[in-house]
DNA sequence: AGTTGACCTGGAGTGCACTCCAGGTCGTAG
DNA sequence: CTACGACCTGGAGTGCACTCCAGGTCAACT
C-alpha cells in the first residue's frame, strides 16, 4: 500500500509540514513518488516514522534521531551503535519516569493541602511552607 | 537566612539569568535587596522556587506558572483555582507517565531484537519491520 | 475550457525558554 | 587608592522544533 502525505500525517499523527520537515533534515528517507510527483508513502516508511514519533515522546532531539536515521543508512554494521543509542535512551526515559514521579508526590501532597483548607480542617496557606514534606 | 543570586542558582539549580528572567516575567515576587542594592532571597522565595521547578519538570508552561504565581498573590480566595491547577497539571503528569512506559516497552523490543542479532540468534535487521509487536 | 483542491518548492516566520551582552555600581582586599 | 569580583540594568541573541507563506503544477470535475 502507498499513502498520500495527507494520509501519512493522519496516520502517524504528524502535520503534512512536519513530514516534509522530516525529510528535508534527512529523518525520513525521501518517500516514492507517484506519476505526478506526489509523495507516495509505503508502509514500511509508516513503521519508521511510529517509531520515529515514539523517539520523539521520549524527548530524544531531533539531532539524535537524525544520527540514528544515518546509521540505519549503514546497514547492518552500524547496528551496535544504533543499540548503544537505544540502551541510552531507555535510560534517560527511566530516568525521567523517576523524576516525574517524584513531582506527582509533591503535586499530591499540595494538593491534599488545599483539600484540606476545603474542609476548613485548618487553614494554612498552601504555598507559604514551601515542599517540606 | 538570606541568599545571594548565586547561592540561590546554586540551591535551586537554575541559573542566575534565569533567576532574573523569572523575576522578569512574575514568576517571583521580587525579592528584598541589601543595601547594595543586590538581590536578598530568603527561605521561603527558596521554597516557592523549589516548587516552580518541580513545575517546571513536569513540563507546565511558563504561562500556567504564570496564572499559579499571580493567583497565589490574590490570597486565601484563589485556592480553589489553584488547587484545580495542580489537579490538572497531576493529570497530565499521569498520562505523560503512562505515554513514557508505552515507549519503554517499545525501546525494550528494539533493543532485544538488537541482542537476538548481536547472539546471531537471527538476522532480521531491527530497524525494517516497524514496532509491531 | 475553466475551476477546484491537493500537492509541490524554497525560504521566511513563530513561540518558547532561556542565555548572553555592554556598560555601569558597589564593597572589600592589597 | 586602585583593582577585583560579584552584582546590577535593559535589551539583544540563541537553539529548537516546527509552522506558515507565496507562487507554481497537476489531475479531476462541471
Amino acid at each position: 500500500m502507498s499513502y498520500s502525505i495527507a494520509e501519512a500525517a493522519r496516520r502517524s499523527g504528524l502535520s503534512i509540514d512536519t513530514l516534509r520537515y522530516y525529510e528535508r533534515i534527512k529523518l525520513l528517507d525521501p518517500p516514492a513518488r507517484d506519476t505526478a510527483g506526489r509523495r507516495a508513502y509505503s508502509d514500511e516508511d509508516l513503521g519508521w516514522l511510529a517509531f520515529l514519533t515514539k523517539l520523539r515522546t521520549t524527548g530524544m532531539p531531533i539531532k539524535s534521531m537524525r544520527e540514528y536515521a544515518s546509521l540505519r543508512r549503514h546497514g547492518v554494521a552500524s547496528a551496535g551503535r544504533r543499540k548503544a543509542l537505544l540502551v541510552d535512551q531507555r535510560r534517560s526515559v527511566a530516568e525521567r519516569i523517576a523524576e516525574l514521579q517524584g513531582c506527582l508526590d509533591v503535586l499530591d501532597y499540595k494538593i491534599d493541602n488545599y483539600a484540606q483548607i476545603e474542609r476548613k480542617a485548618f487553614g494554612v496557606e498552601p504555598d507559604m511552607e514551601g515542599i517540606s514534606a
